[in-house]
RNA sequence: GCCCUCAUCGUCUAGAGGCCUAGGACACGGGCUUUUCACGCCUGUAACUGGGGUUCGAAUCCCCAUGAGGGCACCA
């Protein structure tokens, strides 16, 4: 077989978002293609009815193409015919299970849900393992239930060599027969997998660990259908850092988290208060802490109204939150394959050219937030304030912050002033605020700076520093500047005083760009308005610390 | 419970019998730089799960134990 007859494929079922776990398992597939100069196809598994939407499908393309995995034959490029998406290929199936049938390798079966799950609590009882097989005893009647079409697993050991894993073996009495068409006409997603792949002509699986016990099922499909079975590799499983599986629970389990503690903190046992800042029903959110609910869009919701972060676990939450998808992707293929040579920041083409299933490892890993992190800074650092203004429109078009509404000028001041101080576009989404609405004050820092020995002088002497400056550019404020560095006993303390003054808190970029950015006007009526707020007042002010509003 | 798989710093990993007193990166600690915060630079702590073999020699090969994970659906 010549390389460039090879083909993989990603196959998401459109239940939801795409997850990382998902995205990573298409990486792979698309580096192994791409690296071979073979075709990636994209299909959508949407053989459960009752759990597959359109949108979901709709959201993953979206997803694939924010992190830059192009397929070659798929939805949208696949011929204009809804050929990739697996209830449109119903027909496709049906031959062959006839076939199958025919040839007496399938037959039906007609047990209920209710009488399996009786079979299987009967067998646990027994304490051995459950297989529904064409000779056990006790099988149902025909007519007595819905009919579902089972194939008859072979009864000797399957072998197979797994790329990554090396040979793996599955004893005869492991196997079950496994129900091939569901009693509502449509395949399963083992039949249907089999079936497309080979008819996409599938060459190479690369599919996630959790699928090494489908395999045999599989390849006892192909045998009965006499297909030569692709080549298969089981990748790693990613794992959160406490070793859980990562899934969209863990969004809910965060948020509900934070409403306990919030329902303590603030003695707002029902969720009235709350119910009322974020325009929910209290008893919605009493719900879903009492886990009535399962909805990750509500949890998103009311961690919003919180201000507390839940952790990012669908492609769609890393975009929220600011991440490069070159980063991501980065991050993600790093989880389980290796380079070599001590390399860690690689373009798409450089993991293609690097790319092998022998640099894949066998250990499952976790997924370190603190390493994407940082090295989502590590791309914000690294690239051209072209790039970064992309970046920041694609940001925009899914989120909410005041930044969205700067130019493109402006943007890119703004750029320059905090690429080497942000992780994630969110952050300096969150903190460039007060660069477009009147600051929230940090009353800790209004109190340490401001409203303490003589800040309200110095912020005073500022002033009048300021006010003759014309024009209002770098040049004319950098002495300027420089003469408050140095006021005080100690240098740098009145800058301080201006940047609580004007920004609101007591971190922010470089005084100079901020001031020359924010203009004289802003500047000056900043300052007028913290000297007008902030008088001096007796002590007795301050007795209710809890009050106080938290910047950020 | 049964079946399958895996096992190097807290985390991601390098290591394919001698190059290993185990390398890199994140995180963490210390220091320098500094108008805040970052960035940057220097530097430190930290691992071959345990036990048996094989071998002149094992992180690397074999076996057992232990631990971790996955699978046991008319879900994919």
């Amino acid at each position: 077989m010549g390389s460039d007859d090879i083909k993989t494929r990603f196959a998401p079922s459109p239940t939801g978002f795409l997850h990382v776990g998902g995205a990573r398992t298409a990486l792979f597939n698309w580096l192994f293609a791409r690296r071979h100069g073979g075709k990636f196809v994209l299909r959508i598994e949407d053989t459960d009815q009752v759990r597959s939407t359109t949108q979901s499908a709709a959201g993953i393309l979206q997803d694939m193409l924010w992190l830059g995995l192009n397929w070659d034959e798929g939805p949208v490029v696949g011929g204009g015919k809804n050929q990739y998406f697996q209830s449109m290929r119903l027909a496709i199936y049906q031959p062959y299970l006839e076939q199958l049938i025919r040839e007496d390798r399938a037959y039906e079966a007609f047990e209920t849900p209710q009488q399996l799950a009786a079979m299987r609590a009967e067998s646990e009882k027994r304490k051995t393992p459950f297989r529904y097989r064409r000779n056990m005893p006790g099988r149902a009647k025909k007519g007595e239930g819905p009919v579902v079409i089972r194939l008859e697993m072979p009864w000797e050991e399957i072998r197979f060599q797994d790329n990554i894993l090396g040979e793996i073996r599955v004893a005869g009495v492991e196997h079950d027969d496994i129900v091939i068409r569901k009693s509502d006409g449509f395949p399963t997603y083992h039949f249907a997998v089999v079936i497309d792949d080979h008819d996409m002509g599938i060459t190479h699986v690369l599919r996630a660990q959790e699928h090494l016990m489908n395999t045999p099922k599989h390849l006892a499909l192909y045998a009965a259908l006499n297909w030569r079975p692709p080549l298969y590799a089981h990748l790693p499983l990613v794992f959160n850092m406490d070793n859980s599986k990562m899934s969209k629970r863990d969004k809910t389990k965060a948020a509900r988290a934070a409403l306990q503690l919030y329902a303590r903190q603030r003695q707002d046992p029902t969720f009235a208060q709350l119910a009322v800042r974020c325009g929910l029903p209290a008893g919605v959110i009493a719900d879903f802490v009492a886990r009535k609910t399962e909805d990750s869009t509500l949890a998103g919701k009311l961690a919003e109204a919180l201000d507390v972060e839940l952790p990012e676990i669908d492609v769609q939450d890393f975009r929220h939150s600011g991440y490069l998808s070159d980063a991501l992707v980065n991050f993600i293929a790093l989880i389980g394959w290796s380079p070599g040579q001590n390399r860690e920041f690689l373009t798409r083409r450089e993991m293609i050219d690097l790319f092998s299933l022998e640099n894949i490892g066998k250990t499952s890993g976790r997924f370190d937030r603190k390493k994407l992190h940082w090295m989502n800074g590590e791309y914000i650092r690294r690239s051209r304030l072209q790039e970064l203004v992309a970046a920041v429109e694609s940001f925009s078009q899914v989120t909410d912050y005041p930044i969205k509404q700067a130019d493109e000028p402006t943007l890119r001041v703004l750029l320059a002033m905090y690429q080497e101080r942000m992780a994630t576009l969110a952050e300096m989404a969150r903190n460039s605020t007060f660069f477009f609405c009147t600051p929230r004050y940090d009353q800790a820092a209004v109190k340490k700076y401001i409203q303490t020995g003589d800040g309200q002088a110095i912020l005073e002497r500022i002033l009048e520093l300021l006010k003759p400056i014309t024009p209002w550019d770098k040049e004319l404020l950098s002495p300027v500047l420089e003469r408050i560095l140095a006021m005080g006993e100690k240098r740098g303390a009145a800058a301080q005083v201006l940047r609580v003054a004007v920004s609101g808190g007591a971190v922010s970029p470089p005084l100079l760009e901020m001031l020359a950015l924010l203009g004289r006007d802003t500047t000056l009526s900043r300052i007028q308005q913290a000297l007008g707020m902030f008088a001096p007042v007796e002590k007795t002010t301050d007795s209710q610390p809890w009050k106080r509003d938290k910047m950020e």
